[in-house]
RNA sequence: GCGCCCAUGGCUCAGCUGGAUAGAGCGCCAGACUACGAAUCUGGAUGUCGCAAGUUCGAAUCUUGCUGGGCGCACCA
């Protein structure tokens, strides 16, 4: 809708120039606003304003000859007002308002799904904690914002593919070998003064003990190096397949793991460091090597390979990169935690010395969450192991109001995520809001059903007995649907779509309480189980996208 | 000290990339089930959009400078 009257205003536009009623101007993208007040119409253009100091009229003349010229062949405008310093408002037929519902009722799922990203290969690398312990909540929202962004492009006709990145190969993970190894000393007898740097979740120990019933105190008097190097990918196996089974039953999927050490193999990471050095991106300064991203923008140069020999993660980030470049990616989107921002000029200095764009590499923040239980904080910290995980979140408050609450603020904003609130079945959660409306649809859709009036055909209903004004919202709401989901694409932001569900629901849930929908006239009745049946579709939509369930019956 | 993000009713937040009279939810007050599901609805009060200049037809939105908060500023990841 939105789309056509762009095409209208434009083509006006030009015939008003070649009339000589406008000068040889340039024509601006033509913006497209759905105003505040329902007076000033159902949709209001600015171009005459705009043009107006370029063409040097008065921006309400101009508005009137873009009015005089539009050629509105289809017959869509029911009226156009001039109003304001020189805003175009237009009224669309109430007929044409009334047509989506043919189209919703068509397509069904399928409702909504855009073109825009003409099957571009897009990658959303997200999550991508290290293997040293469950997820917490923190990594929960990054998660969700992830799979949901994937969800989004993917009805938008981009090619997606969710990655999570393994950092396996530093630090950390020797950390957690020797975390392994300190507490199977101790299971078996020894005393132990566990190390500041070392990991102290019970889930250690539990590795520990395992390892000891399968493999007994053998370990005791091996190697120590070589041990922690083997206690390591043991237990790195298994709290990645833990991860793995958490994200799953919160909904989260992934088409492929990458590990760190894969970078690593035939010297990739050091072909690639070498190359960049003989393209001038890489300088040595006689012990270390430094990547020149202030050439792009950073505030210093950044050390790629240490005094020690030993790349930096910010090494193997580089090639991470490319490498996705090399798998054929047109877009990438990495999804960070907010605390990490300060890396940005950097991984953007590395993706341009690689010749891309830094528009190729689009980064998203996600706020680290507060989490409150009936308002008050609990306590988080990572050191003494003392976290909520999400596993305790899904068990807690489950993965419907979990994803929903994560959704419900823009994903650079900090976010409150109280226990408590979450899991309540009551007002103060939207996620139910939002569930009940489909829910009840469902049971006003059954009780017809039953009492012998099946929801009818498009053309076995007269679209027209809709008049009520919440009747004209619904319709005009489910209209700008696809509009949401393409601002949401364009600018990367899911939180639009929790917040469009939740003034469809409440739309929906006003008129419900004032209008009957099945009623002793066959006729109106047959035009509202329609009108109520494209509601529920494009809420089931809208929350597969989300990935929350769309309940039947709650 | 430098950089990034944030500041919108009592609270938590939107505000469609510069538009018309700044919106929701929660909380508070008063109402609605012999009606398709009351996990719902109806009505009411609350704002110098942190402060000050600037840009223009027009600023919560863009620029600059302050104030206050968060986060970064590793040869950690």
């Amino acid at each position: 809708m939105k789309n056509k009257l762009a095409c209208l205003i434009a083509d006006s536009v030009a015939a008003c120039t070649q009339k000589g009623l406008l000068p040889d101007v340039n024509l601006p993208q033509i913006e497209i606003e759905v105003p505040a007040n329902p007076d000033h119409g159902d949709y209001a253009c600015n171009v005459a304003m705009i043009l107006a100091s370029q063409a040097k009229q008065n921006p309400r003349k101009i508005a009137q000859a873009i009015q005089e010229n539009l050629n509105d062949t289809e017959g869509m405008i029911e009226k156009v007002q001039i109003a304001g310093p020189g805003f175009l408002n237009f009224m669309i037929k109430d007929d044409l308002w009334r047509k989506i519902l043919r189209n919703i009722l068509d397509q069904k799922e399928k409702y909504g799904c855009l073109g825009i990203g003409q099957g571009k290969k897009i990658q959303v690398e997200f999550v991508s904690a290290n293997p040293t312990g469950p997820l917490h909540i923190g990594h929960a929202r990054g998660a969700v914002v992830g799979d949901v962004l994937s969800n989004l492009l993917q009805t938008a006709n981009y090619h997606v593919s969710k990655e999570y990145y393994i950092n396996d190969a530093g630090n950390q993970m020797n950390n957690l070998g020797k975390s392994v190894l300190y507490r199977y000393r101790e299971l078996l007898g020894e005393t132990i003064e566990f190390p500041e740097s070392c990991y102290k979740g019970d889930y250690i120990k539990e590795i520990s003990a395992d390892i000891i019933e399968k493999e007994g105190r053998r370990y005791l008097t091996e190697n120590e190096e070589e041990t922690v190097r083997y206690f390591n990918t043991v237990a790195g196996g298994v709290i990645l397949e833990d991860i793995k089974k958490d994200l799953r039953d919160f909904g989260v999927t992934f088409d492929f793991y990458f590990s760190e050490k894969e970078l690593y193999k035939e010297n990739g990471v050091s072909d690639l460091l070498a190359s960049l050095q003989k393209q001038g991106f890489i300088y040595s300064d006689g012990e270390t090597l430094w990547f020149k991203t202030t050439a792009y923008g950073d505030d210093k140069d950044r050390v790629v390979i240490r005094k020690n020999g030993e790349p930096t993660y910010f090494a193997a980030d580089i090639a991470y990169h490319q490498n996705k470049y090399a798998r054929g990616f047109d877009i990438l989107v990495d999804i960070w935690g907010a605390d990490h921002h300060g890396y940005m000029p950097r991984l953007w200095a590395a993706v341009q010395a690689l010749g891309h764009d830094k528009n190729d590499l689009k980064i998203i923040l996600v706020q680290l969450v507060n989490l409150l239980r009936a308002g008050e904080p609990v306590a988080m910290s990572t050191r003494s192991g003392e976290f909520v995980t999400l596993r305790e979140v899904l068990d807690e408050v489950g993965k419907d109001a979990a994803r929903y609450n994560f959704l419900m603020r823009r994903s650079d904003s900090h976010l409150d995520f109280d226990l408590e609130v979450a899991k309540k079945q009551s007002n103060e959660n939207p996620v139910f809001y939002v569930q009940y409306a489909h829910a009840r649809i469902c049971s006003i859709l059954r009780m017809a059903q039953e009492r012998g009036m099946a929801l009818p055909a498009y053309e076995n209903m007269n679209p027209s007995l809709l008049v009520e004004p919440e009747e004209r919202t619904l319709i005009k709401m489910m209209a700008r649907y696809p509009e949401m989901l393409e601002g949401a694409v364009k600018s990367l932001e899911v939180h639009r779509i929790t917040f469009y569900l939740n003034e469809l629901a409440g739309v929906f849930h006003s008129y419900y309480n004032k209008n009957k929908v099945v009623t002793d006239d066959a006729a109106l009745t047959a035009a509202r189980l329609v009108l109520v049946d494209a509601v529920r579709v494009v809420l089931g939509n809208a929350l597969k996208i989300l990935g929350v369930n769309a309940p039947e019956k709650m």
